[in-house]
Formats: structure tokens, sequence, C-alpha cells
DNA sequence: AGCTATTAATAAGT
DNA sequence: TACTTATTAATAGCT
């Protein structure tokens, strides 16, 4: 169809080529689109010429990646859709334990306790009170080794301020004139300066619950609070 | 090119149209074939027929897959990698969630409770205080309307029984002969059969533990068990 | 699946 | 790149 009949081999001119190309692309990508709707076919083409520039034609209907995939999906060469599919389930699955791991703590906060029988109530309370005590035995723990931090902190502070009064002492005792007045070698203010170290109770987020029935048994009610 | 012009439209002759479609498929996949070896282009070609039928050309100096990556490359569309990404990044957000889930419900079981500090620790303990409380209360709730239940049966049971002795006298009467001995209309066993229909205190699931303070308050202490 | 009249595509030229 | 046209190729309708 032409002026000539022509060979199909590559056409060395490169002119020619591409002239060639271009008319031919736009013939193919023609007969595609008339295929499309004459047939009620899906077709998907893409084209490269050898200067790199693409082509591409698909069918209205779908898009590329529709077609790639359904491709794949009818000839099973499964380049990419497998993978695919595993992570879809894993994160159908991931989701899956989410909720339950959210439905799990909402009973432990006592939400949705309507699907528990007796058993699961039962062991939902004994469960949490084991978890309740614990807690509550890690909280005064803390408080433990707080106040022992503040007790060597206070203890380390006096030592400090003992030196340096003694080592001021000897030092006017040395220059023979005292510079600064009276110093209170032996301060009567160490309780309340304790107190100003432990920050008072509230330091410990000490807060008064409903019931504590520990708090005594543990030796460190309120009035415990004071470092010996 | 044929007997008559034709109009570009879907063909709704049945064979027509699959005459047309492989016809013109045929023709199509001749023209890449051509356009290949001419002009030294790369083509793929997927088609679908609407019977489902695929048929497929790709430039022998290349593969389906790799002119869907160059293609993707070129156009920066990314046909399937972002939705890859995608799904990796939800998916590993979603591991994190459950992990994060998971401290959460260790740590009201009263483990992991290193990293908590004295705030921490003391939310934590309200918390569980209260949610045991919401759980103890849907525990006695459960054993009220389980009574309840039983209690109903019971009386139930008992006018059943009346009515069945009721009616077992009169027909003594009537017949003018005893069949069976003594019946005893209102039976003193009511209370025993009450424990008998409750199944025992451990029916209820119930266990004493080391703390329940809210025993008491709830009016559902072990003594109120009985039925009134 | 073939046949062939007819239309469509296109090679070469401008 | 676009238009023209002689020529070949594709194919519609038929068998």
């Amino acid at each position: 169809m032409g002026r000539g009949k022509i060979e199909i081999k590559k056409i060395e001119n490169t002119t020619s080529r591409q002239v060639t190309y271009s008319k031919r692309r736009s013939g193919i990508l023609k007969k595609a689109r008339e295929l499309t709707v004459l047939c009620d076919a899906q077709i998907s083409i893409i084209m490269f010429s050898n200067t790199n520039k693409h082509y591409e034609y698909c069918s209205p209907s779908t898009d590329i990646k529709s077609m790639y995939d359904r491709y794949q999906q009818v000839t099973q060469t499964d380049l990419w859709s497998t993978q695919y599919e595993k992570m879809q389930n894993t994160l159908r699955q991931l989701k899956q334990v989410n909720d339950d791991l959210r439905k799990q703590i909402r009973q432990r906060t006592g939400a949705e306790l309507e699907g528990l029988d007796m058993d699961k109530l039962r062991d939902l309370e004994t469960d949490l009170d084991q978890s309740l005590t614990t807690v509550r035995n890690r909280k005064f723990s803390y408080i433990q080794t707080q106040t022992d931090t503040y007790k060597k902190k206070v203890k380390s502070s006096q030592e400090q301020y003992n030196t340096l009064t003694h080592n001021l002492v000897a030092l006017e005792m040395k220059e023979e004139h005292p510079i600064y007045g009276y110093v209170d070698n032996n301060p009567s203010n160490y309780e309340s300066a304790l107190a100003m170290a432990n920050g008072g109770a509230h330091m410990y987020g000490y807060r008064v619950l409903p019931s504590q029935p520990n708090l005594h048994e543990m030796g460190f009610g309120l009035h415990d609070l004071r470092l010996a």
C-alpha cells in the first residue's frame, strides 16, 4: 500500500524510518481504537521508538495497570500480583489483630463486658486485681527509690555545707579577721530543707484513691513519707 | 476497505463481531510486527475480547513486564510501586500500632512498668482501680440477673407443682379411690429446692479475692446470695 | 475458513 | 510536519 511495495526489514534511512514510524504508529493506534469500539474489546498498547519516545493506547473502559494485572492473572505468570495479594492478606490479618487487641484493652477498662460469661468476668476481675497490686507495688517501690535518693542528696548537701562552713571558719581563724558575720555551723533548718528537697507529698504523685488497702500494709502511709 | 464502508460502532451481531475481532486483531498484530522490524521499535500489546480471550504481542527484543516497567519509569506514573510502597507503609504502621497496643496491655497487667514515671503510674493505678470496679459491678449485675432468673424458674416450677397436685387431688376425689398416698400440697422443701436450683455459690463463679472492698458496698455480699 | 470487491493505509514525492 | 496520490494492504460481506 503505497507507491511501491516495501520489504519488511529495518529502514536504514533515519528520516524515512521516523516518518514511517509516525505514520504506521498512528495507523496501529487508529486500528486499536476501531477494534475497541467495533468488537467491545479492551486493548493496551505501549510503544517505544528507537529514539525512546513512547506512545500508548488503552481502551477507555480500563487502564494500563488493570490490563497488566488482568494479563498476569490470566497467564498465571504472576510477576507482581502474588506479592501484592500476600501483602493484602497480611494487612487484613494485622487489622484483625489490631481490633482484637483494642477489644481486649476496652474490656480491661471495663467496657464491652456484655459478651463475657461468669467465668471470663471472674478471670478478668482476678487479673485486674493482680495487675492493680503489681502497679501499686511498683508505685511504692518508686516512691521508696525517690525517697532514698533524696535522703542521699540531703545528706550529701549537708556534708558539703559542713565542709564549707569548716573551711570558712578555718579561713577566718587564719586571716584573723572575720569577713562574714556569724555562721550557723549546725543549722536548725535541716528539717525544712528536707521538706523542700522532697518537694512535698505531691512530688510523688500521691493521690488518695477510693480504696487503697495496701497503703498501710506496705508501710508507706502518708505519715511514713517523712524521712527517718 | 471491504465490500462496503462500515460505521465505527459496536457490531451487534455476535458472529459478525467475533469474525471482525479475529480479522482485525490479526491485522493489528501484523502491523505491530511490521513496525517493530521496519522502525526498530518496541511494542507491547495486550488485548481482551469481550469473551475474555486474551491475545498479546511483544517485540522480540523485550518482554511485557519490561515494557510496563519502562513505561512507568518514563511516565513517572508509578503504576504499582506507589501502591506497593503505600501498602508497605500501612503494614509498618499497623505493626507499630499492634506493638503499642500489646505494650499497653502488658502494662495493664503490671508488666514493663520500668518506663513509667510517677504520674503515669498513678494514672494507671487509678485507671485499673476504676476498671476493676466496673468489672465487679458487671459481675454482680450478672449474678443478680441469674438469681432473678432462677427465682422465676423456681416460682414457675412451684406453681406447676401446685397445679399438678391440685389436679391430682381433684382427680382422686372425683374417682374416689386415691392412687397415690399422701401428697404434699404445700411443700416445706421449697428452700432446699431453691438452693439446688441455685447450684450453690460456686455456680456464680464467686471467688474470694485478697481485697474486695466493694463487696459490701454493692450489697451483694455472700450472705446476700440467698434468695429473699 | 476462503474469496473478492471495495475501502483504508501508506510509500514516495512535494 | 503536512498534503497528495499512486499503489498496496486490509477487510466486509458473502459463500
